[in-house]
DNA sequence: ATCGGTCACTTTCATTATGGAAGCGACTCT
DNA sequence: AGAGTCGCTTCCATAATGAAAGTGACCGAT
């Protein structure tokens, strides 16, 4: 990937995808959320090319997702460990976890994400810390900031056009919160 | 990528990859999400190369995360939306921009993610709609399932042994959701 | 003491993916 | 009439990846 675009080195998400653009990054980090430590652990998991692990592992060391902790010299032999940047990614694993298990389905059940107390079903949602609500992609837009180029302008005056054409399934904002509340609500009764 | 493991079908995670673990399609998510519709809207919204921006487009109609429309015929052109499917992978990408944010800062501030009619700032987090209430990710594990085969057990054995070893930040229940509301109380009083 | 095995790599090499540039056909705008 | 736009496709050099083999220091059993 060879990003020329002028917004974006601005835009967070573009950057984000530098240090976690790849699969392999992704399912290290899962991986490593799980408690796998050593390089045998992870070629196991994945059925990754070693190769291509001592790659990856170097990369996510260099961009401080993992650190090296020597537990052994002569051979000097590491374990790698999520550093907080690293285990504040669980997030982003655990919302690609649910797009995947509704998304695309299989016949099998093979994994269940519970509650670790309890063992009962969990289920993440997005949250707007700020209004304190289940938040709607369809809620949230882009502003400009102080440093925006004219490329951030466009980007952002598109997003309303797009809105105002009704393009946004989901930006209804009175029914969609309705259903939301709904949906809490039902699901709460069944878990009860 | 090519993955051999006997787990990572099973796995949502690893599904969900395979769709969606390379930076273009998630950058042409972002895009589409920001109401682009056209070749050259991407196209120069991502500065890629058009070679492959019609591969990507192509696997993602194909992985039903866009479909095509004809909006012109001789020559027949089209505008690629997003289906419910690509939509729904909005809660990704507000995840990563959250993660790039926080630990990808910059000096300029170019974009700012907003509540569509306030205006005012947004903070998604992860909520857990099954108990109604934060969710730290230190909170989850994972069971196996009822076709759970060795490797998946493999794997939910060894995350248990490394939470017993204590190697989750941020798995210490009481006090981890005692900050989490004071965290929610303080932002709250900041934006009243 | 020797044998096999493990662990964390590195090296090599064939295959595949990607980026850049150029071209193209059907328009549209001036 | 001529230039420009739009959404591609083709071609080719370069870069990333995967598979397999090799390595060197250990360890545990015979």
């Amino acid at each position: 990937m060879k990003v020329t675009d002028d917004s974006s080195p601005l835009c967070p998400v573009a950057r984000a995808l530098t240090c976690v653009g790849d699969s392999w990054t992704l399912l290290i980090l899962r991986d490593a959320m799980q408690g796998a430590r050593r390089f045998d652990e992870f070629q196991r998991g994945l059925g990754i090319a070693s190769s291509m692990l001592t790659r990856r592992l170097e990369r996510m060391v260099s961009n401080e997702l993992l650190e090296k902790r020597c537990y052994q010299r002569h051979p000097p032999r590491y374990e790698y460990h999520l550093t907080a940047k690293g285990h504040d990614l669980a997030p982003v694993i655990l919302t690609l976890y649910r797009w995947g298990e509704q998304h695309l389905p299989i016949e099998a059940d093979g994994f269940r994400l519970v509650d670790r107390r309890t063992q009962g079903p969990v289920e993440p949602i997005l949250y707007d810390r700020c209004h304190d609500r289940p938040l709607s992609p369809g809620d949230v837009c882009l502003a400009p900031g102080p440093d925006a180029n004219p490329a951030v302008h466009a980007r952002v005056e598109r997003m309303r056009n797009a809105f105002e054409r009704g393009d946004f399934p989901d930006s209804q904002p009175a029914a969609a919160r309705a259903d939301c509340r709904a949906a809490m609500a039902a699901s709460d009764s069944i878990n009860e």
